[in-house]
DNA sequence: ATAGATGCAAAGGGTTTGCACTTGA
DNA sequence: TCAAGTGCAAACCCTTTGCATCTAT
């Protein structure tokens, strides 16, 4: 799997890299037709797969029911969605202290924080509008 | 909306009241139709579309891309997703303070915690294997 | 040359919608 | 009575898969 090094994968590969957030397959199509026109968006999907059983990539559950998928190995984080504009941030930093919520027994492996809200520019937009 | 008592509603209403927990549409066309046979999932879907827009569920975003639905009005308090069994518990509590995790002129108006790793029981079964 | 990778279109699962029928008020 | 609500099936969206074609090695 994935053994050969074709345009479509470089294209996949380097539209996550250049945005730097997470990626919805849809995104990644618009974003990797640019460099390579007439990508499928099954192609997407496999090369997505491919990356997650490589480690290339992690997956992002949002809220939504959109998945979306960014590159491993970066340092622990969250994510901030815009319910106005739907992009997605990055949040450093971590509430920490979790495993103080569970119950006696329970066994913390891992988490997730997502936070919603408006990002800046949705923000001052709003503010702009009110006044 | 909403405006007539039928026995699809209430065998839907019911079926949350005995949960207690997250439930998804197909969950509770299994129970709601214990209770109202012939129950058609389309109904499962507007009616839990129309309790949402009265305030009397709200969604829950777990990962995995089922979407379950609760009743409204609980306390403040986040889920646990026990890995082995899959269950959902309710975690009471809150990391708090996840305003201080924004960038400058974000605006939080929502936050959802997720926590995974193993319930009481099944945490207990592995001690038992290991041992 | 040739197996892996792609593109298209069809197939699957979850969710919504159109429409005639049923039912609660 | 008669419109809100239901059931069924078709439609939709996201994701996966089958198959003939293309391409990196």
């Amino acid at each position: 799997m994935l053994e050969r090094r074709t345009q479509q994968r470089a294209a996949i590969q380097a539209a996550f890299d250049k945005a730097g957030v997470p990626l919805s397959p849809s995104e990644v199509l618009a974003l990797a037709n640019d460099q390579k026109a007439g990508l499928g968006l099954a192609t997407v999907y496999r090369t997505i797969n491919t990356l997650l059983e490589q480690g290339w990539l992690v997956k992002v559950d949002m809220p939504g029911g959109i998945t979306r998928y960014e590159r491993a190995g970066k340092a622990h984080h969250h994510h901030f969605s815009c319910t106005r504009c739907n992009k997605v941030f990055e949040i450093h930093g971590c509430p920490g202290n979790l495993a103080a919520l569970l119950p006696k027994g329970f066994e913390l492996t891992d988490h997730e924080v997502i936070l919603q809200g408006l990002c800046d520019l949705c923000a001052a937009s709003t503010r702009a509008v009110r006044s």
